[in-house]
DNA sequence: TTAAACTTTCAATAAGTATTGAAAGTTTAA
DNA sequence: TTAAACTTTCAATACTTATTGAAAGTTTAA
């Protein structure tokens, strides 16, 4: 397969997949293009490539450096600013899951929080109560199996926890 | 808190929760209402709790069933269906981390693994490589952990794994 | 059979999201 | 300063996705 193909591929397939957990396609896109570029790109080359306009770039590349996922570059001598987006997954996957929880996760855990207060005691109030606890029991030990992760120093993932998938 | 505030409260965060993990907020709610529902519920029921349409209410639960995660009962002397969610916030899960891998992770690992037949040694293709193989790394090390919660027979969660988390 | 009770489908349309591009804003070099 | 180089904003619009509702289809009881 011919770079440029393997490439179209991957920005492509990252599209999908960010579409389906939620995120922007064309901001996926973005990420993907500086993801395997191996230098910084600019707003220009961005555009380009993808095929977008120069608001769209702008919003996208902005919405990607509040994610704390992407970086803007100064290159000495030049006077645009230029993106880059770090290599490692495994820091990548730890910074989405860090946005998303404080993003989504914790204010559904407060809103259930207030549903526990609910009154009466018929079958329906119980599994009310059953199931908003149950999925907060649920949350809270994903969130500590994240936090854990974060945390760490070393790759978790690929140290201690993966030892015991052989 | 009064019951039918708790209720809507409930429904609507599991509406926002769908929706930014790429669900239809729609099917969520309804999914939302049967999970919170002691008995199982007809299309009309569900109908004029969530006020929505007919076909919208049809297309929705169906698409529940299709995924596993809710089924059809039929009571004794009755002629409509009924619907009805399983409780288990643990079995939940683990169905849609089987519904979700086969519908994407699957499809998009057979995309990467085309990728690595790149050809050259350019940065570019030695980054897109790297970043490729990467991925598939990680996403086979999650497949994996996914694997062993859902083959399980006790909760894998509450029990072996979470002990790590004191 | 038949017709009432119920479910499914789908074209039309509404609602929601993403994108554009031009204008306004900002920074920098001279 | 000024004006060129660049970035940001946002109203208009295009595109995508969800929803409706009525018609067609199916099942069941008598």
């Amino acid at each position: 397969m011919e770079y440029k193909e393997a490439k179209e591929k991957f920005i492509q397939s990252w599209g999908v997949l960010g579409k389906n957990w939620g995120i922007n396609r064309t901001m996926a896109q973005v990420h993907a293009l500086l993801l395997i570029s191996p230098e910084a790109l600019s707003a220009e080359e961005i555009m380009s490539e993808l095929n977008i306009s120069r608001g769209n770039a702008n919003m996208n590349i902005r919405t990607l450096m509040d994610w704390g996922i992407v970086t803007k570059v100064v290159k000495a001598g030049e006077r645009k600013e230029f993106f880059y987006s770090d290599k490692d997954i495994w820091d990548l996957a730890k910074q989405i899951m860090v946005e998303r929880r404080k993003r989504e996760i914790d204010p559904l855990l407060k809103a259930l929080e207030s549903i526990k207060e609910v009154k009466g005691d018929s079958d329906d109030v119980k599994t009310l109560t059953a199931v908003t606890e149950d999925f907060e029991d649920f949350a809270n030990k994903l969130t500590k199996m994240a936090d854990m992760a974060i945390k760490s120093d070393e790759h978790w993932f690929t140290g201690t926890l993966m030892k015991l998938f052989k």
